[in-house]
Parts: C-alpha cells; sequence; structure tokens
DNA sequence: TTTTTGAAATTTGTCATACATCTTACAAAA
DNA sequence: TTTTGTAAGATGTATGACAAATTTCAAAAA
C-alpha cells in the first residue's frame, strides 16, 4: 500500500520520554550540575505519571552518569565525568579484544603516539616532569618478573605524557587503547632478552627530550619506541 | 577514630547488584548477542529479587546498549554499537562546548590527521576512493551560501578519510571531533574571501595523493589543509 | 554556649498486585 | 494459500505499602 498514513506511534516507551525530557533540561543547561531535583513524589506529579515509570528513567540517566540518585537524600544532576564518559568505550574495546583489535591498537599508537610526544614536549610543565620521572624510576626499580606492575608502570608513563599535552581530547583517546595493553603483554611469551635495557634507554632519551622541550627529538624517541614494540609483537606474538 | 572496622554495606543497591552480574556474564561471554534472556518473572524467581529491582536492572543495561528490550516480545543481548559506546563522548563534548575546547580540537586535528591522511593512503580501497570522490564533487555543487550543508559535506569527506584506514579505533577517536565542527564553524563570521577555492584546491591534492597511494605527499597536504584551518579560526574567530 | 543524642519527617529502595498493551503462535475461516 | 481472529505470554504502567537511609531540628548533656 502506499505510504498515505505516517505512523501513530513514536515507539518510545513512557519512561524514555521522560528519560529525554530531563537529558534535553541538561543538554540545555537549563538545569545545571549540583542542582537538586524535585523528590520523586514531585517530579511524578510534574509529568503526570507513575513513580514506576519515573524511577525507570531515572534509572537510566543514573546508569549514563548523567544523574546521582542518593538514597534518603534526593536526585542531583552531576557533572558528567570523563569515566564515565569513557565506560562505554571501555567495554566495547573489552568485548572486541582480539588479534585483529590487537593489531588495530598497535597501529594507533604508531599513528598517535610520536606526535603526542611532540606536543607534550612544548606544553609539558614541572609537575609532569616530576610525575614522569617517578614513574621511570618506578619502572627501573620493578622487579622483571613482575610483568604485570611493569606493563602498569609503563603504561603510565605514556599516559602521562599524553596528559602533558594539557589536552583532554588526546588522553579520553588514548585511554581506551592503553586499557587493553596489559591484557595484550599476556599474550606475549615471558621475558624477552635484553628488552627492559633496551626500552628503558629510550624512556631516558625521551624523558631528556621532554625536559628539553625539544619536540623534534621527542617526536623521534618515540617513532623507535614504537617501531620497536611493533616488531615485538609480530615477532612473538601468540598467534594461536 | 581509627579505621578499626572496615565496611558492611557494599553501598550497592540491589538492582545494581543484579546489573553486575548480568554485565558480568555478558563481559566474560557467558551470554552471547542474539541471546534471548529468561523473561523477567523467571529471572525474578532465579535471582530471588521483585519484579522492581529487576527491571531497574534491566533499564540502566538497557541504557547502556547492552540488552535491547522489546515489549511483548523479551529480552536480548544486544552487539554492543559503536554508536551507543560513543553517544556518552558525544554528550560530555557537547556539555564542556566552549573556546577551550574548540583550541583543543583543532589542537587534535592538526596532531591527527595527517598521520591518518598517511594511513589512509596506505590502506583504501577502491570504494573508498568512490565515495570521497563523491564527496569532493557533492562540496564542488554546493551553495557556498548554505554553510550548513558544506561543513556537513567537508566532515563527511574527513570522516571518510579516517574511515579509509580502515582502523575502527580511528574511527571512533576522530568521530566525536568532527561532531562538533559543524557548531565550531557557526562561530566564523559569515563567508572568507576566496577561502573556498583554496580549501577545495588542496581537497584535490589530497585526493590525489590518496589515489596514487602517495603517503607522503597526503601527509604533507593535509599539514597544509590543517595549518589553513588553524589560521582561519585563530582569525576569525569570535572569543566574544 | 557547644556538643551530643534522639525522634520525626522526608526521600529513595524494594516488594506485591493488578491491569494495559504489544508480540507471537496457531487455529479457524475465506 | 492467505487472511483473520483468538489466546497465551511478554513487557509497560499504575498503585499501595513498607524498609532503610538521610536530613532536620529540638531536647538533653557537657
Amino acid at each position: 500500500m502506499e505510504d498515505i498514513f505516517s505512523k501513530i506511534g513514536t515507539g518510545l516507551t513512557l519512561s524514555q520520554k521522560i528519560e529525554r525530557k530531563i537529558e534535553e533540561a541538561i543538554r540545555q543547561k537549563k538545569i545545571l550540575p549540583g542542582t537538586k531535583l524535585p523528590s520523586e513524589k514531585e517530579l511524578c506529579a510534574q509529568f503526570a505519571v507513575s513513580r514506576t515509570a519515573l524511577r525507570e528513567a531515572l534509572r537510566r540517566l543514573s546508569a549514563r552518569g548523567l544523574i546521582d540518585i542518593r538514597k534518603g537524600s534526593g536526585i542531583y544532576i552531576t557533572e558528567l565525568k570523563i569515566e564515565d564518559a569513557i565506560n562505554s568505550l571501555h567495554l566495547f574495546y573489552d568485548l572486541r579484544f582480539n588479534s585483529d583489535l590487537i593489531i588495530q591498537i598497535i597501529e594507533v599508537r604508531r599513528l598517535f603516539e610520536p606526535e603526542i610526544a611532540r606536543l607534550a614536549a612544548v606544553n609539558r610543565s614541572e609537575t609532569d616532569i616530576k610525575t614522569l620521572q617517578k614513574n621511570l624510576n618506578d619502572l627501573k626499580k620493578c622487579d622483571p618478573d613482575n610483568t604485570q606492575l611493569e606493563v602498569d608502570l609503563i603504561n603510565r608513563f605514556h599516559m602521562n605524557i599524553a596528559k602533558a599535552t594539557g589536552n583532554p581530547i588526546v588522553i579520553i583517546s588514548l585511554e581506551p587503547v592503553y586499557s587493553l595493553l596489559p591484557r595484550m603483554r599476556n599474550l606475549i611469551y615471558g621475558n624477552i632478552e635484553g628488552e627492559k635495557d633496551y626500552t628503558m634507554h629510550y624512556q631516558e632519551e625521551l624523558m631528556n627530550a621532554l625536559k628539553a622541550k625539544d619536540s623534534k627529538k621527542a617526536y623521534e624517541v618515540s617513532v623507535i619506541l614504537l617501531e620497536r614494540n611493533m616488531e615485538i609483537y609480530s615477532k612473538y606474538f601468540k598467534t594461536k
């Protein structure tokens, strides 16, 4: 038949409509973070819906990190946190963790990190330098057999370089990628002969470049580290 | 007082515990996408909770894109989609849209896009080339006064380059950034004299480089485009 | 006065029940 | 074979009741 008739039902449930209304008010900054919303009872009256429908809408908003529901206290608008925003991405990558994703991660690191190092060399603060230096010291002291801790420390080092760019978008883009590195490391057979010394050396070099605000060198050293990284993974990667 | 006593209550509500249990089962792939969960009634029996608590847990999981609840039909595990995973990020950037964020976006583009162009030149398929060519043709035909459409077309062109890398992580990292470009463009005063010709020229150049799989040139042209972009924004940007 | 305690009011969390509405399956009718 | 109607099963919404946490504030204690 022709499409004479347009849809009547919106397809949305009542609770979804409520969710959207509140979300829209938050998006348009009609209600700001920190604000306490009216109680459930009042909201039910305002929307003219049952408590059931309202509460299910609130549950969804809370799951998305938009509101904070405190028992006995009330409902508050929250400043959407980076962690909440990234959470879904973490899960997404987590669910798709396989050899394809690993290759893509390596590729992305090779693409982005040298540029990040370059920018970090320009924007880094003294505090950043101190934090990074501490990361390296911890790494030096780390028992080479404790691969779990070692990977964690290396991650922190690189994430802190990303932070030193001062650009939160950089951090957000890279964070989910780094969260998967520990799992990747577990796919590599044990320790690689002389690898730690090699890596440490260039990490120190990178550190020096950042200290000296030498962006060109930071870029170059980062490339060396990542090329080596790619080699290792392609050589020792359990393809099973 | 000393912290002699550790916490007893978990702080989690019942419905949150249910949410986690189901989420964990999904994470561990004990239940796979497409699977139909038992009905609410049966789940209530299994968890030994009321329908209310169960439903609020389901609402949260559904809000996060993990399950799909179909009225009259049942509850299904869904393959977490990229859009759902990125949704929160979109909102995050949307809420923080201000001049700081704009500068950061420009900076990130300058960092990432040339490298992306380089990789795209290597990995692009014939289909990618066709799509990109169509983007440019549409752009050429576009009425220069229709800035909204123009920006949209430019975005598609760049997003398709990102897609041509074949690396989904690249897309995910850049997508939220591009979603904000239209809003940024609105902050620029009208049209800039001769800008379209200038941009078009280099977009064609970039196109040719991609066609020829000339990654070095793709990188260089991309740099030119972005440097120009930065200039424009810093010059014509309404700082208000 | 300042601090502590206790009770009441408010608010969210959970449970139980009932009914509405949508989907699906299947049998009856065309 | 196709269409229609019906019944069963599923989720959506409404209502009422009580539990448990927080807040408020006044009374008691120091």
